[in-house]
DNA sequence: CTGGGGTCCT
DNA sequence: AGGACCC
């Protein structure tokens, strides 16, 4: 799905071996590089080894794949009506279609024979009447789009004694007209599983991959044939492919196995267990028992497993909310980065609290919409409303880079109430940061740090992972009531943040204490900070004020200023305008909706294009604002963020 | 040179 | 707060 998003946006990757890049791991491959022997999520330098010729595209910043992930859970469940829809990550799918298939069936009885095939009706009302928009055409006497499963059903059905089940089938044609509208519309391609519970139809959802579809015929009704289909399609299989038999399980099954079970037996399968070969479902069914997973596993959850054994799988699907129920951000760092004094970790710290308020606005403000996708919106639109508000943030810190650490091991976490001035959207982004920093994020990383998950090297933390997280999203606003920053009050000092007044000590400490602070306008208008307000921010302010932008001059002060000028350097880029953040060019890709062609400002290769132009014009862009800033003054720019 | 996310359960 | 699972 990254590939396949890299090439919306840039064309010229169509067709290559390409490989999305995270940190030092190959995080996927388009389907031309798994050809030439690229593994996923194996490390970059094993991926150029087997592949000299592979493409890389770096996929640190998901923003790219979120918007596309919620465009897709949009237009599937606005075709799907009242249907639940669940998101499984960024690019999965489960849909219950029960009530539509059961509707679409009952209809048929008074529906004749119709020249263009069959008629499924997609419309809350008036399921009859075709239109186009609302419906689908399909061809019943091709019995299920794509891959079947048994394979043999189609030119056997009449005499093996498996019959197709109607319900299915006409749900396998719903998914094929599902990936044919996610094509069109959005122009990426897919693939499905069909079945009766959210485990088998991931599973052989996955039998098939590049755009194809799989159905599992058999119903649960009929017991007998569905139980030895089933069977001979999971037995075979390593337990792994079954959703919840993930490493611990295995583990520990693994563990049995090889302690308990061998002794006692000859078994062959047995004997696999010691080299390394994947326990399958088959031989787990047979010879453990329920009563073992309970106890090995503990006993809800071992009953659950038990019964994925033979397919067996209740789990409705649920519904996911339009608002996610947490938000996150992380950065990873390797021994060479991840040596960090404590200001270094503060420094840290405030690059990912910034990209998750820029987050947090992108995806909690509402602003215009396309196609149910939130976006910024123009500054001619109306003030810009939080949607959510996470009421918890968690600051989360993995020590160490030794290789015996455990998977997810040594990780430590914190959190604290939100301060409910960060949804002050008048105050810009840094200050926000900043001032979470202060409240409360220093003392969650002190807590963390003083308790000794880092190995303390002469004053230096070793760190691996940073998350920072915010939590419990609510639709209701907090308590306290959000001032606007250009309060008449004026408090000066420190100020609580979780007083009534609170709000206002972001602000007053920018116009006050900031070195930035220029000589302020009659109004109070401060025109240094006006500067680095987003547009669209800016634009709302100007207005407030009455003020005409075109009296201002807002232009960008020369770009010569000395470190000790520093202040000034940091305005030689756009810091807060997310649309020169490359990331966050995305609303600004337009779809030509007739021929799915993007039309984006692309070159001919996103990845030589990108180092070309940063060491042709020796410009980079600031982790922390994203502004872009010529390489030579980047050092004053990083001291100004750095100062308090 | 082993991502950057998420959900649910305990 | 941590740990399992998922992508």
């Amino acid at each position: 799905m990254y590939v396949a998003c890299e090439r919306l946006r840039n064309p010229s990757l169509i067709g290559k071996p390409v490989g999305v890049q995270q940190k030092g791991l190959l995080a996927t491959a388009s389907y031309e590089a798994r050809a030439l022997g690229v593994d996923k999520l194996c490390s970059l330098r094993e991926a150029k080894q087997r592949c000299p010729s592979l493409i890389l595209v770096n996929g640190e910043d998901l923003t790219l794949y979120r918007y596309y992930s919620r465009r897709v859970f949009n237009l599937v469940r606005s075709a799907l009506g009242t249907s639940p829809v669940e998101k499984l990550g960024m690019d999965e799918l489960f849909c219950d279609v029960t009530d539509m298939v059961t509707e679409h069936l009952a209809e048929l009885k008074d529906t004749s024979p119709h020249p263009r095939g069959r008629w499924f009706s997609l419309a809350e009302v008036d399921r009859t009447t075709p239109s186009d928009n609302k419906g689908f055409w399909y061809d019943p006497s091709s019995v299920c789009p794509g891959y079947i499963i048994p394979e043999d059903i189609a030119t056997a059905a009449a005499d093996n004694g498996v019959t197709p089940s109607t319900e299915i089938i006409a749900a396998s044609h719903l998914a094929n007209h599902i990936r044919h509208l996610v094509l069109s519309q959005i122009g990426l391609g897919s693939s499905a599983g069909i079945a009766y519970n959210k485990t088998l139809a991931k599973l052989v959802g996955n039998l098939h991959k590049p755009h194809q579809q799989t159905t599992l015929t058999v119903h649960p009704g009929a017991t007998d044939e569905y139980i030895s289909v089933v069977r001979e399609l999971l037995d075979p299989l390593d337990a792994r492919k079954l959703m919840g038999f993930g490493s611990k399980v295995l583990h520990t099954l693994r563990d049995h196995v090889t302690g308990s079970v061998r002794p006692f037996t000859t078994d062959l399968a047995v004997e696999d267990r010691r080299s390394d070969t994947p326990l399958t479902v088959g031989f787990l069914r047979q010879h453990l028992t329920k009563q073992l997973f309970c106890t090995l596993l503990g006993m809800q959850n071992g009953q659950k497993l038990w019964d994925l054994l033979d397919g067996k799988d209740e789990e409705p699907v649920k519904p996911s909310p339009e608002f996610p129920l947490t938000i996150s951000i992380e950065d990873s760092f390797d021994e060479r980065r991840g040596i960090l004094d404590w200001s270094g970790v503060l420094r840290e710290i405030e690059i990912l609290t910034n990209s998750l308020l820029r987050r947090l606005e992108i995806e909690l403000v509402d602003g215009g919409e396309i196609e149910g996708v939130r976006t910024d919106p123009s500054p001619s639109q109306p003030p810009r409303k939080w949607q959510r508000y996470p009421s918890q943030i968690r600051l989360t810190i993995r020590g160490g880079h030794s290789r015996e650490i455990a998977y997810n091991a040594n990780r430590e976490s914190r959190s604290a109430a939100l301060p409910v001035p960060v949804f002050d959207l008048d105050v810009p982004r840094i200050e926000r940061s900043q001032a979470l920093i202060r409240q409360p994020l220093s003392a969650l990383a002190k807590q963390i740090l003083d308790k000794g998950v880092e190995s303390k090297i002469t004053e230096k933390y070793e760190i691996s992972i940073i998350n920072i997280a915010v939590t419990h999203l609510q639709i209701t606003p907090p308590e306290k009531a959000i001032n606007a920053y250009f309060s008449s009050e004026t408090i000066i000092g420190e100020s609580s943040m979780n007083t009534s007044h609170e709000r206002s000590a972001i602000g007053v400490a920018h116009i006050n204490g900031s070195k930035r602070a220029r000589p302020s306008h009659a109004s109070g208008l401060d025109f240094g900070m006006l500067r680095e307000l987003p547009p669209d921010i800016r634009e709302d302010v100007l207005r407030e004020y009455g003020i005409d932008a075109s009296e201002l001059d807002l232009e960008e002060p020369p770009n010569k200023q000395s470190k000790s000028n520093s202040v000034s350097a940091a305005n030689t880029g756009p810091e807060d305008i997310p649309a020169d953040s490359p990331s966050e060019r995305i609303p600004e890709i337009t779809w030509n909706l007739q021929n799915r062609t993007p039309v984006s400002p692309s070159t001919s290769d996103a990845e030589t294009s990108s180092s070309t132009e940063e060491i042709e014009t020796g410009v980079t862009e600031c982790e922390l604002c994203g502004a872009v800033i010529f390489g030579w003054s980047m050092d004053a720019h990083k001291a100004y963020h750095a100062g308090s």
